[in-house]
DNA sequence: ACCTGAACACCGTTCAAGT
DNA sequence: ACCTGAACACCGTTCAAGT
C-alpha cells in the first residue's frame, strides 16, 4: 500500500543547514535532522545517501547563495571598486555564516565533491572582474590570487588567528588596496633578486 | 600499590599525530591511539583531558614544526627572496602534511585554543621579513596579507578548488611576485575610485 | 598510582516488518 | 512506496574495582 511522502530533499537540506549554522558540523546529526523534519532517522536514507551526502547537498546550496551575493556585488563599472565590493560581500557572508562557509573549501572525500560546474559559476563574476583588472591573459591567476587571499583572511579571522592586535577591518582594506594595485599589469616585477 | 606508567603524553601525542596524518581527523579515535601506545582507551584520560585536548596538543606540535621550517627558510638577506623561500616552505609543509596542516587554522572551541604565544613565535620570521619589505609601520598588515594569501592558496589547492585548469605552480609564483611588489611602499594606491 | 572491564549515552547505517 | 523499531558496530567518557 503506497504511502504519501512525509518529507523531501529540500526540506532535509534546509533543516541540515539550519542545524549546521546554529550548532556546527558536529551538531549536525541525522537524528536531529530527522526530528526537525518530523520523521525517524532511518527514513532520511530514502532521500539522501547518508550524512556525507547531506553535507555535500548543504555545501552546494551554500555555494549557490554565496555566488548570488557576489554576483550582485560585481556591478560597479570601475574594476577596482568592483573588486572591493566583491571582497566585502565575500567577507560579510563568511562572518554571517561561519559554519556554512567552512564547508566551502573543506577537504571532502572524492565521492562527495561539490559539483565543479557550480564552483565555476560561483567564481564567474570575480573572474570577469579580475580580467578587467589584470588583462585577459592573467585573469585566472589574478582571480586565484584574490580568492586565496580573501578565503585565507576570513578563515584566519574566524579562527581567531589575528592575535597580534591591530585593526582587522583596516588589514582587510589594506589587503584589497594592495592586491588591486598589484594585479594591474604595470606594477608586475618578475624574476629573482631585488628590484 | 603504585604502578609504573606505561605511556606518556609525548608518546600519546606522537601516536595521535601519526594516525591523524595517515587517516585524517575522523580516523583519530581514542581507541586507535590507545592501541598504538599499548594501553586501553580509558587510561588515556590519566594523561589528557579528552580527545579535543589531544587534538590541541597535536596542533601545537604542528605549529612548532612549521615555525622551525619557516625560520630556516627566512635566512636570505634579500627580503623578496626571503619572502619567496618562506612561502615555498609554507606550501611544501602543507602539501606534505595536509591533515596536520588543516588543524592550524581550524575553528576550535575557546577552551582548546592553541597557545597564543606559540602562534606569535611561529609568525615571527615572516613578520620580520614583511617589515623589511613594507616598512615597520605596515609590517603587521603586510605579514597578514601574505599569510592570508598563502594559507588560502594551499587550502584551496588541498581542497581541489583549482578546477579551471592552468598551472598551479605558476599561479603560486604569480601570487608571490605580485604580493612582493604590492607590499613595497612605492606601489601603494589608496582611497576609492580608479587611479 | 596507574590500569581496566563494564557501563552509559550517544553516533551512522541496515533491514525486516509493518501500513 | 514509504516509514519504523530493533539491531549492529562503532564512538567518547566515567567509574568502581583491581594491582
Amino acid at each position: 500500500m503506497p504511502t504519501p511522502a512525509r518529507t523531501s530533499v529540500p526540506e532535509i537540506v534546509a533543516a541540515g543547514r539550519a542545524i549546521l549554522e546554529s550548532d556546527g558540523l558536529d551538531g549536525l546529526t541525522m537524528q536531529r535532522v530527522a526530528e526537525m523534519v518530523g520523521v525517524r532517522s532511518p527514513s532520511l536514507y530514502k532521500r539522501v545517501r547518508g550524512r556525507t551526502d547531506l553535507i555535500r547537498l548543504i555545501a552546494e546550496s551554500v555555494v549557490d547563495e554565496l555566488a548570488a551575493t557576489m554576483d550582485t556585488a560585481a556591478g560597479d563599472p570601475d574594476p577596482v571598486n568592483a573588486l572591493r565590493t566583491i571582497a566585502h560581500a565575500f567577507r560579510s557572508f563568511a562572518l554571517a555564516h561561519p559554519n556554512a562557509y567552512a564547508l566551502l573549501f573543506a577537504r571532502h572525500p572524492d565521492d562527495v565533491r561539490i559539483d565543479p560546474e557550480r564552483n565555476a559559476r560561483a567564481s564567474e563574476s570575480l573572474l570577469r572582474t579580475a580580467g578587467r583588472l589584470a588583462g585577459p591573459d592573467d585573469a585566472l591567476e589574478a582571480a586565484r590570487t584574490v580568492t586565496a587571499w580573501a578565503h585565507g583572511f576570513v578563515t584566519m579571522e574566524l579562527a581567531g588567528a589575528f592575535q597580534l592586535g591591530g585593526d582587522v577591518d583596516r588589514a582587510f582594506d589594506y589587503g584589497i588596496d594592495h592586491l588591486a594595485a598589484a594585479l594591474s599589469p604595470t606594477v608586475v616585477r618578475r624574476g629573482t633578486g631585488s628590484p
